[in-house]
DNA sequence: AGGCATTTGTGCGTATGTATT
DNA sequence: GAATACATACGCACAAATGCC
């Protein structure tokens, strides 16, 4: 089969990639800023210097740094990269700062995309796209009670919803949409019984597409995220008095 | 002084990257199957091993191909291209056929977006960025009769409202937004006084953003949009029947 | 203004692991 | 199981550019 985590333990391009890819998001160097000189980076990181440049060019590809011949390699502005790239999100999620304001700017972001998506879909979503929507609802009911499963399909029926629209643009969002959905939804499902209480709204969704009902399909999708974002209201609102929970998100 | 096109004419790696990106994204090799290996390109294009290798990271990190250890470097699909990254889209708006998809995909978004980012910004806009979209628009007019100029501030004007919705997302698309728009607006003002009269409108986002009134910048931005898109298809009905103009696309 | 030192860019040879044949 | 082909990994040497003195 074949592995979609892209990281064996000793690739060394990857793991380069990760510990400088970590180091920019988190702000370690600022945007302008240079990197260490590659031979300081090999010395630290005990690889060889085409492995950091190779890093280097997986980061340039994703615009997070440019390098010039002289200068070093420089850290780009922020709004240069590319923050819908699953890596770069993943990076993005595991400082608390960051992660708050990617995540409020989620929230806005899906308020404005996915009653349209939704309608979208509605209009064009072929006969196997719909089936999937439903079979995903069926997997999230299936799961309700076991959040971690449950996000996954949470996640995989609003890239479906997406991806439905036939639209190429939209359908590129999807895979880094996904990544944020689930550290939202993770979020949400704290409050109680969140999942269940929208499980129903997802299928009306589903429904609304089926339908070619496009109205509907946007306001139901409005309904949700509405209440999504209640739910994360009080989940901060309980975490600012109480402090609690939380563990189990820091990788390395 | 600082060079924003990032090509010397010598610059292997980056010329590399042009040229297996242009392939992928052209559909000389379709999504699955492999490149080229790394000897064969070396020899096509006369570099060093390390070059391609280079080439490829940067491709990888795009998400335009992934390497196996035997397989081969193999195209992603589509889906997971960054369709946002500015090499990308150029590659993209080169070929015709991908053209009008991206182009088409593009219009839909932002009638998605952009009434909705001008909304935000009425409510956020700093007042900098409020001064800004006036410059912006008092350029506009002033290169009125000047289509090349006056495109490239047409499209910094709607990058300035993406920016000015202070939203981290939203930012980050403007980039790769204002490549698309630009191609966009230079299929639409081929139509007869189209940027004249859009001019008036552009001033009425501005407007509505210093004046607080998200309904009111929204309104505008739609009534925008609808016109740009009636231009848009006034202009395929001409040159389906005419099929006239058109040239200096073909980069390379 | 001119040379020098630093830093990235490029080329090549080779070793190693792994999956296919 | 051995041979093979491909990709990864490493090290060294030189080229080219550019900021600094």
């Amino acid at each position: 089969m074949e592995s979609s985590k892209p990281a064996a333990s000793s690739d060394l391009v990857f793991n380069t990639v990760e510990s400088l890819g970590r180091r920019i998001v988190r702000g370690d160097v600022a945007p302008g800023a240079t990197l260490p000189v590659e031979q300081a980076i090999c010395d630290e990181l005990s690889v060889s210097r085409n492995v950091v440049r190779e890093a280097v060019k997986t980061l340039a590809g994703k615009n997070l740094i440019r390098s010039a011949r002289r200068a070093g390699t420089i850290v780009e502005p922020q709004e240069s990269w590319n923050l819908l790239d699953p890596q770069v999100i993943t990076w993005m999620l595991e400082e608390r700062p960051t992660r708050e304001t990617v995540l409020n700017a989620l929230s806005e972001l899906r308020a404005i995309i996915e009653p349209e998506a939704a309608a979208l879909a509605a209009k064009r979503a072929s006969t196997e796209q719909i089936l999937k929507l439903f079979q995903i609802y069926e997997q999230m009911k299936l799961h309700a009670r076991n959040p971690e499963r449950a996000v996954e399909f949470d996640v995989a029926f609003h890239r479906a919803v997406l991806e439905a629209t036939g639209n190429m643009l939209l359908r590129t969002f999807s895979h880094g949409f996904g990544m944020l959905l689930g550290a939202n939804f993770n979020l949400s499902i704290q409050v109680n019984n969140a999942f269940i209480r929208n499980l129903d709204d997802h299928r009306l969704i589903a429904e609304a597409i089926r339908d070619r009902d496009p109205e509907r399909a946007r306001a139901v999708s409005q309904a949700l995220l509405a209440k999504n974002e209640a739910d994360i209201r009080e989940m901060r609102a309980t975490r600012e008095q109480g402090l609690t929970a939380e563990g189990a998100l820091d990788a390395d």
